[in-house]
DNA sequence: GCCAACGTTGGC
DNA sequence: GCCAACGTTGGC
């Protein structure tokens, strides 16, 4: 299984609006880069992935799970755009701010901290696995 | 609100 | 195929 970082602002579309869409997850569509996309066709079903807002919080702020491999983005007729439907898992008990990442040296790597304004990232199951302890989140 | 970083576009 | 111009993102 592989882990991935979605990124949100909270005034487009936030981890309350996330939880809302319950089983039934939610398209992640609107992606228009390829990079980002990429890394959704490499998704699979059960794949887990932090929720980040980005502007305002700067935290992350929940998990949630692949529930639909890549697909054609249904809010364009142009099929260079792909996209995942994810689903809400949990909460983070206390959001890891992006200030708090940045202070933990071993996490100095993650795309968030090197390459900011990529919206769908991957990340690695040790980078996983400490987020979620600063967080005070199970991580399974 | 500003600006740096980055991706995309289009002229050549 | 290069690169300048432009638009967008997101941290500060």
């Amino acid at each position: 299984m592989a882990f991935w970082l979605f990124k949100s602002e909270p005034s487009t579309w936030s981890w309350d609006q996330q939880v809302a869409r319950g089983e039934a997850g939610e398209e992640w569509d609107g992606v228009r880069n390829y990079q980002a996309r990429n890394f959704m066709r490499e998704m699979k079903l059960g794949d887990r992935g932090f929720f980040y807002h980005s502007q305002k919080d700067k935290a992350v702020v929940g998990i949630v799970e692949v529930c639909a491999e890549s697909h054609p983005d249904s809010t364009t007729d142009d099929d260079r755009w792909d996209c995942v439907d994810i689903k809400a898992v949990r909460p983070f008990e206390h959001p890891v701010t992006l200030d708090r990442i940045k202070q933990e040296p071993a996490l100095a790597d993650m795309v968030l901290v090197r390459n900011s304004r990529l919206s769908v990232q991957p990340v690695t199951g040790d980078e996983w696995h400490q987020v979620c302890a600063l967080g005070k989140t199970d991580p399974g």
